[in-house]
DNA sequence: CTGAAAGCGCTTACAG
DNA sequence: CTGAAAGCGCTTACAG
C-alpha cells in the first residue's frame, strides 16, 4: 500500500486517520486515498488494537435474548451509533461466569464493555434529557402506573431473575412513588409464575386476598400475558373485573384476547449516548424519544 | 513475565501453549506454570492474533432477536463448546450492509463467521448424526406434518422475510414430501399478516377457500399464535373445526388459549459441530438430541 | 533442551 | 512537509 503510493507507511497512517497534528500536502493526501481504493485498502484492526491498546469493538453483555423492542431498539441505537464512529457491536447472551468474560476481554481487548440498560438503572438517564422530559426507568414506571389517567387502579407485579432484581426493586419503588402522589392505595405485590396453572393458582390467590385490586401494572408483557392467561382460566373479564397493562411491547401483545396494551419503550435513544459514552464522546445533543403507551383494547 | 519465571518469552509460549513440536523439562514447565497463576498472566489475545492471522473470535451472524428455543439453543450449543476450545463467540444483530460486515471481519478479523442456521439449510445437518435418526430440516418439517399421526390433515404455512426464504422453501418441499408420503392431500398455503384484522381475513378466506383443511402446520410459532388468533375471532374451536401446530416452541406457545402444541428443536446439537467446523475440527462423536414434539393441549 | 531474533501491521514520537 | 525507526505482545523458525 505504501508502496504503490510512493509514500511511507507512515505518511498512509497519518492520511487514512486524518491526524490533526500532522500536515499532509493535498497532492500526497490525494495520492495515498487513490491508492488506497484502488487496493481496497483497509487498516487492519487487530494490528491497530495492538498498537492502540484496544480493539474498536464494544461488547454488549446481555443475558436474555432479544424480547421486547426496549432492548431491540436499545442494540440498534447502539450498533447505528458506533458504526458512525467506526466501532462494531458485538452482543454476547447468556449468563457468564467471570471467567467466561475475562476470556472475552483478553481475545480481543473491546473498547467497551457495556451491561444491557445499566445506565437505565443506575439513574444517568432519568436525568432531563431535553425538552422538559425524563425518559429513563422513573418516567416509564410512571407512564404505566398512570394509564389510564381517569381510572385510579393500584397495581401490582413481579420481580424474577436474579439480574433484573435491582431493576425491578427500582421500578418498584417508582411505581409506588407515582401511586402515592396520584393519592391511589398502595400497590400490592404479586407472583405470577410458570407454569400456567401455578400463575393462575397466585392470580386466584390474589382476587381473593385483594378484590379491591382493579388492575396489574406488569413487570412486562410476558408476566402480562400470563396474568391474562390465568385471568381467562378463571373466567374474568379483563378489562371489565381487572385491567392488565405490560411494560415493553412484546409483538405477540397483539395476538391476546383481549389485546395487550403496553409502555413501548424507544431505547434507540439510550442505545445511543451509551454508545458516545463508551467511546469517550460527548453525548449532548441527542434526541430522545419518550415512552408512549401502545393501546390496543381498552384496559 | 518471562523475567519473573527466569526463561525466555519463547519458552513461556511453547509452554502455555502446550506446542508439542518443542519439548520443555518438567522443572521449567512447572515454573513457568507457577509464575503465570502467581502473576494472573493470560496471553493477549489481539497481539497473538496480529501474529496468528485471526483472532480466537467467531461472529454468528443473525437477523433476528433470539426468539424462540432453536435459536437460543443454536446459541448455547455454540457457545459451550467454543470456550471448550478457548474460542469466544459473539453475535451481531440486524440486517447488516456487506460494507458493515467487512467492518466487523477488519475489526477483528475473526476465526470464522457463521450465518445463523446455514449449515441447518444447506443438507449438512440432513446427514444422519447416529443412533439412525435425521436431525435436521427434513426430518423437523416431517414431524410437524406427522403430528397428530393417527389423523391425516393437510398444513398450510408462510414463509416471511427475505433472509429466511430459503429456509421456508427447503421446509415447504420437505413437508410436502412427507405429505405425499403419508397420502394426504397436498399443502394449502396461507399467509397470516399483520396486524391481527389482515390476519383474521386471510384466515377466513382460507376457511371458504379450502373448507375441507383441517389443520395449520405454521411455519413459527408467531404465526401459529396469529392463526390461533385468527381462529377465535372467527369463533371457531381449536381443534376442533380446525388443529394449529407451531414449531420453534416459544414460552409465549403456553399462554393462548388452547396453549400451542409446537415442534421443540433442540439445538444446541446443532451449535456444537458448528463451532466445531468453525474451528476447522473434527465434529465426529457428537450426540444429537432429536426434535419432538411439546403437546399442550391435543391439536 | 533453551534463548535471541524476526516479523505480524499498525501508530507515533522523532529526526531530517 | 516527509521518512526511518521503535514498539505494541505474541509465535515460531533458527542457531546454539
Amino acid at each position: 500500500m505504501a508502496a504503490a503510493g510512493g509514500v511511507s507507511r507512515a505518511t498512509v497512517s497519518f492520511v487514512l486517520n486524518d491526524d490533526p497534528r500532522q500536515s499532509v500536502s493535498a497532492a500526497t493526501r490525494d495520492r495515498v486515498r487513490q491508492a488506497a481504493r484502488d487496493l481496497g485498502h483497509v487498516p487492519h484492526g487487530v494490528a491497530r488494537a495492538l498498537r492502540e491498546g484496544s480493539s474498536r469493538v464494544v461488547v454488549l453483555d446481555l443475558d436474555r435474548g432479544l424480547e421486547g423492542n426496549h432492548s431491540r431498539s436499545c442494540v440498534r441505537g447502539l450498533d447505528d451509533e458506533l458504526a458512525a464512529h467506526g466501532h462494531v457491536l458485538l452482543v454476547r447472551h447468556g449468563q457468564h461466569s467471570a471467567e467466561a468474560t475475562r476470556q472475552v476481554l483478553d481475545a480481543i481487548t473491546p473498547r467497551a464493555m457495556i451491561r444491557f440498560a445499566e445506565p437505565y438503572l443506575t439513574g444517568h438517564d432519568l436525568e432531563d434529557l431535553g425538552g422538559g422530559r425524563k425518559d429513563g426507568l422513573a418516567a416509564h414506571a410512571a407512564l404505566q402506573i398512570r394509564h389510564p389517567p381517569s381510572t385510579g387502579t393500584p397495581g401490582s407485579r413481579r420481580p424474577c431473575r436474579r439480574r433484573t432484581r435491582r431493576r425491578a426493586r427500582a421500578r418498584r419503588r417508582f411505581a409506588e412513588h407515582t401511586v402515592h402522589s396520584l393519592g391511589l392505595p398502595p400497590l400490592v405485590p404479586v407472583t405470577v409464575p410458570r407454569p400456567k396453572q401455578a400463575g393462575t393458582g397466585a392470580v386466584a390467590d390474589l382476587r381473593e386476598a385483594h378484590p379491591d385490586v382493579t388492575a396489574v401494572a406488569a413487570f412486562d408483557d410476558d408476566l402480562a400475558l400470563r396474568t391474562l392467561t390465568a385471568l381467562h382460566d378463571l373466567g374474568l373479564a379483563v378489562p371489565g373485573d381487572i385491567a392488565v397493562i405490560g411494560y415493553d411491547d412484546t409483538e405477540y401483545g397483539e395476538l391476546s384476547t383481549p389485546a395487550l396494551t403496553a409502555v413501548h419503550i424507544d431505547a434507540e435513544a439510550h442505545g445511543r449516548p451509551a454508545a458516545r459514552t463508551a467511546l469517550g464522546l460527548d453525548s449532548a445533543g441527542l434526541v430522545p424519544v419518550p415512552a408512549r403507551i401502545i393501546v390496543r383494547d381498552p384496559v
